[in-house]
Formats: C-alpha cells, sequence, structure tokens
DNA sequence: TTGTAGGCGTTATCAT
DNA sequence: ATGATAACGCCTACAA
C-alpha cells in the first residue's frame, strides 16, 4: 500500500502541516525540517494522491485534450504540438479520441469534464457544427471551463478560437493558378467540417470573381481519405465522366496525393500538364516525386498561441476570443506559378 | 459553480446517499425516488466529482499512455488504436509524449503514477534500455501498477511485453532479398531502440548465414528520420563512398522513402535495378510510385492482445508474461520476388 | 517555525 | 428503502 502524509510525517516526527509545506514548496520552514522531511520522502518514495490534491486545489493543471482521430496526419501533429506546449507551461493533457459522432463526443467532453479538468482543447473544425442545437453542448461545458477551439471557430463567452484564415488563403491558392492561366481547375475534398466549409468557400469566391461557375468543378470524396488508390480512382472518374482539368485545387493533401497518382497512372505530367497543390503540408508532400506543393496552415504557431491563451484565461487576464494566421504557400514541385 | 452531491441532494429533498445510490445504480431505491433524483441530476446537469469519487474508489478507469512523440507516424497509430481499445474496455487514457530523454521519462512516468492510474503503458521499445540501471524506474514503477510494454520486451514481474519478432522478420525478409539473387544488399537504420536492435540482429543473421559480413553493409542516419529528403542524401553518400547495392532493407518506412528518392535522382530504375523494403507498413508506402513492400507489424492486433491483457491482469487472472506476433510482408512494387 | 482542525465531494457502513 | 456519518488524503487558515 502506498504511503499518506500521515505516514510521512509519523516518520519524521512532525505533522502532517509541515509536511505539505515542503510537498508545496512553501518558505516557512527550517532547513532542518525540510531536510528530515525530504529525507523521509525521498527514503520511502512518496508521491502525494492526486485524487486528494485534485479535490482540495479544484485543480491539478490539467487539461483535456478532445480530437476526432488521432491516426489523423493532421490531429496528430496538432496533439503533438499541444502536448508538447502544455507540458511547458506545466499542464497536463488527458487525451481523448472521439471519433465523428455527436453523441460520443457529448458524453467525452461530460466525462472529461468531471474530472475537473482546467481547459479543454477541442482539436479540429469538425467539432463545430452548422446548427446552434448541435453546438449546444460547447456552451454548456463553457460555463464550466474555457473551451479551446483549435482550427475551428465559434463566438460565444468562455469559447476561444484559434485558427487559419483556410477561406482567404484558398481564394489565393487560387488565384494563383488562375493567373498562371491555370483555368480548368478542380477541387478535391472530403470534409464538410468547419475549415472544408471555409476552404470551400474561398475557392468559389476565386471563381466566381472571374465568373467561373465553381459548382461544376468540386467533387466530394467519400472514402477513407488515406486510401490514396481509391482517391486516384475517384479522380480517374471525374475524368471519365468528362471533365477537363490541368489544374488540382485539394482541402487536403491525401487528395493532392490521389492526383498524383492518377496523373502517374495515365502518363500526364505534372506540372507541365497538371498542376496539383494539397493542403496541410504534411511529410506525404515530400514523399512522392515531384514533390507536393501545399499549404502550411501553421499548426505549430496555432498550437503555441492556443496554449499561451489558455494560460492567460486561466491566470485572470484578457484574452482575444478569436486569433486568425493566415496561411503560406509551401511551393514544391507539382506548380509552376512562381511567388 | 459545479454542482454537489449536496445540491442535488437538497433540490431532490433526499440525503446524499440516496443520491449515491441512484449514482451508482444501485438496487436499493424506489423507482420513485428514483425518478426524483435523476430528474434533478438532468436538470443541473450534474457530473460526480472524479477526484472526489476517485479517492473513495482508489481507481478512475485510467491508464496513462506514455509515447516519445506521438507525431511519429507509428506511435501516433499506436496510440490511436490503444485509446480506442481502452475506450471500448471503460478506461480512459491519460497521454504523456515524453520525448527521448531518459530523465525526463522517469519524471513523467512518476507524475502519471501519481495520478493513481490503474495501469500504465510504455508505447514503443524506445522505454526499454540495454542496461539495467536505465530500467529501473520501470521496475519501481511496477510495483505500484501493471506496466505494459508495446513492441518491446522486458521480463520482471508485473511487467507485460506484448511485441512482433521483429528479429524473425528481418531475418525472413533478408533471405527473401538472398534467395532472389539480390545479394549486395545494404541496411539502413536511424534507432538503436531495443526493436532497432532486434532488426538488426535479425539482417546480421540472414547476411553471416550465407557467408557475408554485414558489418560494411549497415548504415545508420542519425538525422531526423522523416526529413525525406536527409536520407536521400545519406543514401547517396553511401553510393559516393564506392558502396555497390542493388537492394535497400530498412528499419523504417522513411529510411525506405529516402532510398526511393535517392533512386529517382539518379534514375535507378525499382526494382529492377534497385530492390527496396520498408517496416511498418505505413501510409508513407502507398504514396509514391512504385508503391514501396513493407513489413506490417500488426499493431492494430498487438494493442487489442495489450489491452487485453492489462484488463485481465487488472481483474486478477494470470496473463502471459510476453506475447509475440510474427510480422507479415506486404508486398508492392519494389521488390520483384514473390511469395 | 510548527501544529490543530475544518473542509473538499464522494463512497460505504452502519443504523433506522 | 433511506438517512447519518465516518473514512479517503490533502490543503490551508488559524492558533500557538
Amino acid at each position: 500500500m502506498s504511503m499518506t502524509i500521515y505516514d510521512i510525517s509519523k516518520k519524521a516526527g512532525v505533522s502532517i502541516a509541515t509536511v505539505s509545506r515542503v510537498l508545496n514548496g512553501s518558505s516557512n520552514v527550517s532547513p532542518a525540517t525540510r531536510k528530515k522531511v525530504n529525507d523521509v520522502i525521498e527514503q520511502y518514495d512518496y508521491t502525494p494522491n492526486a485524487y486528494a490534491r485534485g479535490m482540495g486545489l479544484g485543480s491539478l493543471k490539467t487539461v483535456g485534450i478532445l480530437c476526432a482521430d488521432c491516426s489523423d496526419l493532421f490531429l496528430a501533429k496538432a496533439v503533438y504540438y499541444l502536448q508538447q506546449e502544455l507540458q511547458a507551461q506545466g499542464y497536463e493533457a488527458l487525451l481523448c479520441c472521439t471519433g465523428y459522432n455527436l453523441d460520443v463526443k457529448k458524453n467525452y467532453l461530460n466525462l472529461i469534464l468531471s474530472k475537473k479538468v482546467d481547459g479543454i482543447v477541442l482539436v479540429g473544425s469538425n467539432f463545430i457544427a452548422d446548427t446552434e442545437a448541435e453546438n449546444k453542448y460547447i456552451m454548456d461545458a463553457s460555463a464550466q471551463v474555457p473551451i479551446m477551439l483549435l482550427n475551428a471557430a465559434f463566438d460565444y463567452p468562455n469559447v476561444y478560437s484559434i485558427l487559419c484564415d483556410d477561406q482567404g488563403t484558398m481564394t489565393e491558392v487560387t488565384n494563383k493558378f488562375l493567373d498562371a492561366d491555370c483555368t480548368d481547375i478542380i477541387y478535391l475534398y472530403n470534409s464538410l467540417s468547419y475549415s472544408g466549409r471555409k476552404k470551400m468557400k474561398g475557392f468559389k469566391a476565386a471563381l466566381n470573381n472571374r465568373g467561373i461557375n465553381a459548382d461544376k468543378r468540386m467533387f466530394f470524396f467519400e472514402g477513407k481519405s488515406d486510401d490514396v488508390n481509391a482517391v486516384a480512382d475517384f479522380v480517374q472518374e471525374i475524368a471519365d465522366k468528362g471533365v477537363k482539368f490541368n489544374g488540382v485545387v485539394c482541402a487536403e493533401d491525401t487528395m493532392a496525393l490521389g492526383a498524383m497518382k492518377y496523373a502517374m497512372r495515365n502518363d500526364i505530367k505534372v506540372p507541365e500538364e497538371l498542376e496539383i497543390i494539397g493542403y496541410n503540408d504534411s511529410i506525404l508532400c515530400e514523399c512522392c516525386t515531384p514533390e507536393i506543393t501545399s499549404v502550411d496552415n501553421r499548426l505549430e504557431t496555432q498550437t503555441h498561441q492556443l496554449v499561451a491563451t489558455l494560460v492567460g484565461v486561466l491566470s485572470g487576464e484578457e484574452m482575444p476570443a478569436r486569433t486568425i494566421f493566415s496561411g503560406r504557400i509551401v511551393e514544391r514541385k507539382t506548380t509552376s506559378f512562381v511567388e
């Protein structure tokens, strides 16, 4: 059985209050007593019980991280950065992969809440839905602890959003294509999350602005996005249907990889005959030849800012409800436009 | 401020004991009272405080997951599967990315321990070192809770190892090359972890068995392994040094990708002039052309077995201290041998 | 500088 | 079936 503060106090011949003081680095302890107590603690390898501690304190410097699927390249990286940043600030992370079902998400949010975390981070924009009703569980939770949104936005008291301007960035990307006279563009996407919708809007806006009808140029892939070959098949189908294109704008790197694979299969030269751009700037972009141009949405910057904001909020500072960074095009070999 | 069991009991006009009974599904509550209490709980969206609960119970059905770097493709997937399995068994996961420094690992192990987790999973073989002294912190921890090792092995009471027979699999892989008369093989690796060493041994054994000296054919890459281009440079250097090779066996998929990149740069035909095999069967293998043959080390099976074993141990059953699966070659287009 | 005692929110063991 | 009440292990005024 593990030691308690009482055991230690007895062995050291002091009261539990003194042990507690030593434990918490209070200054009002004589060096001699401190050493005596520390020795006993050392000797018995004593660690205070976190539950008891959490009960008294009401905080255990823990934040809950909810993430739909942390095997997703982007989300995994986000979780990683978050955990690093939190650690650096003296917080621990309670991770929960919820999947994409709303009820499951709700349940886990409540579970996490019951652990009296100091704050909650929702990773990825799939936590924000279209309708108010679907977002209610977030508003409820915000009554208890600050809610941090990574790569999504939702305006509500005690909810803080840190995100990339996906819409603007996507418009910029699309304009690059158009400016380079690559006008037969198609758009490949596989998510209707908050940021997914923003990206679509960005693409649409750029096309509409030039009088091009975007609706017939946007294609939704339903399969599992990391099945690159399935994406390639999907692009093949589009081509087979008679859609002509010399440019592919993607909402995800995996989509771009599928497009690349389609090109390879058909001996289409990239970027001479087909220009391709991905999104997220993941490791995948460097894995094929030619390497894929992509958009860096500043994940590391976002996570850093998110944790900084959270820490600020927790220490009672006034913090911006919404922080937006703009994306950055990382030009590689699948596009021919120049910066 | 959040509600307590007292608040609920007051609103419902019963004692806290009754509320507690309702909460924990005790049978000794009249349907009427139960409904009354449940209504209040519902109405105020009350969730019991997990710490207070944990103090009474001594367990919170939480297991700690330690992982050096969960942005690593393989480790991320492992964490993902683990979390899913644990969730399915009613456990939650406390995640900690420790990095590769021993002292940091120790600290986090202790921190996690102080949270009174029911068990601890060490993900990846980098937690097991060569020397007894370096593994002491694991032995110490095993005195408190069961320690589960994923993809590593260490024999000690209350430590359970679930792993893939990396050594045997690597020997098998190497033999395939040799059998196909691809004898000028080099071995690329970037880790000296437990499984890293096993893989090396496997490669060495196969070569030595045919009277080939393996030592001059093994190359250690020091850089960050997901920098594919750096790996390609590394392979280039090897070739420039005059080492001839028509086969590359890799300890990691990223290494194989680097080799692929090297081949592309030099217009070396794969697999006609150079055969390549990776390890881990990650998504990366399908991202390039030709797609890379790799080894599936049964991660999902491993994680499943690990959680099953943990749950068994926690419920007092006798469980195997070591469970070994064998790897499986997933043949794609960078090798010409046939199964 | 040190010790005493009350409180944190549950669960569980008694009675009733 | 229900209600008091004592743990659980720690923190922190308040006293000494």
